[in-house]
DNA sequence: TATATATTTGAACAGCTGTTCAAATATATA
DNA sequence: TATATATTTGAACAGCTGTTCAAATATATA
């Protein structure tokens, strides 16, 4: 058994997306090894047999897509220009995740919800999210500050955590906007939500930043 | 036992309290009645003599702050001139919660943490969160048109989305930016997080909203 | 085709889960 | 002080939890 026939094997696979979904839509706690055999048609000795126990199972998931996002992202950041406007530093940023969720792509809309829950709660942000994060969230803070030369770096930090905010709170589809709303404003239109959020963001960063 | 008797129990509190930092810490699922009785030391049977189900404890955990909270958020609303600026209206939504978490309050501190992760749970926003907050944040949306006469009403509850979003994640204290910034912001310091968040989201709102 | 390796199966384990209930005790009322 | 009501206690319930393992089966290799 190597990590090269894990990848391959469409066993693992099937119990990697049923999980996505059934902890994106009741958490770590709140769903069985159990049930996700069930709904990915296996025997449920074969979570443990693929990736030992429950809490590495969670943690491959988190990482399964992480890694294709963070290799996009820190490619659109790198490949800014120097001069670049913190509009398309922020576009750069939240361009490869929106795009994928809004594509129609289930798994990817799963492992959203997944990781706007995870991101707020006390036992998974920091040994989770900045592991698996972190590094391209410094990238983002490194570009922004040649953005806004004069802005102390505490500004920009906060000013990362806000947009982190935003963007989490859209990924997570919960669906209350749209009751709020009457059906005004709808969670699933992740299109028509960018347009507003990047403006909203960069005023956000000048307004703190700019000296 | 009447409702006031269940109110003033010392019993009902200590559990509520338990209930309250367990929750916060481990999520609805990751946390079970004999963890929580036995934090608070009583017995296993008494959160079903006052409260029913484990579900309808939770409720009751959410319910007994935000009726404190959405009283005062109201009266700040409701009592703000008709030409208040953007910048007024987003105090008088956020520091009700603000100034009881930074207060030192254990109790506050705990109840935020709960309601940020809960906000973004597909599994509670609608049922509880909706339920609990959306009156006093239609309030919210109905001044800050006030406030932009010409905006069109989904740039607004966009708008109130985003600085939900902010928000959640800033009384979530998960401490990712503490570590992101190596130590230089610090996700306790609510009171320098304040007076950078009410800048970035008025000039956000402004961004969007203003003709 | 014979042998080695990878995968799947089905059952078992010890311990935890929310909820219920009759009996015991404490408190309020007459 | 006697009676009614509120609260607490301790045990039991049926079912679910993650993890383990030997045996059976499928697949790759020689």
């Amino acid at each position: 058994m190597t990590i090269i026939t894990i990848k391959k094997s469409i066993t693992a696979q099937k119990i990697l997306d049923s999980a996505e979904a059934l902890f994106a839509e009741s958490g770590y706690d709140g769903v069985s090894l159990r049930y996700i055999t069930r709904h990915a048609g296996v025997e449920l000795a074969l979570p443990n047999y693929y990736f030992g126990t429950k809490l590495e199972l969670f943690k491959r998931v988190i990482e399964r897509r992480s890694e294709i996002l963070n290799k996009e992202r820190m490619g659109a950041l790198t490949s800014l220009e120097n001069s670049a406007s913190i509009d398309s530093i922020i576009i750069a940023f939240t361009e490869p995740v929106l795009k994928r969720t809004v594509s129609g792509d289930i798994g990817w809309q799963n492992y959203s919800r997944l990781v706007a829950q995870t991101a707020n709660s006390p036992r998974w942000s920091r040994e989770v999210m900045s592991h698996e994060f972190d590094p391209v969230a410094l990238e983002f803070v490194r570009r922004t500050k040649m953005c806004f030369p004069s802005a102390k770096d505490e500004d920009i930090f906060w000013g990362f955590h806000f947009l982190l905010g935003a963007m989490t709170i859209t990924f997570a589809q919960t669906g209350r906007i749209d009751i709020l709303s009457k059906e005004l404003c709808k969670t699933t239109d992740l299109v028509g939500i960018h347009k507003r959020m990047v403006p909203f963001l960069s005023a956000g960063f000048a307004a703190i930043c700019a000296s």
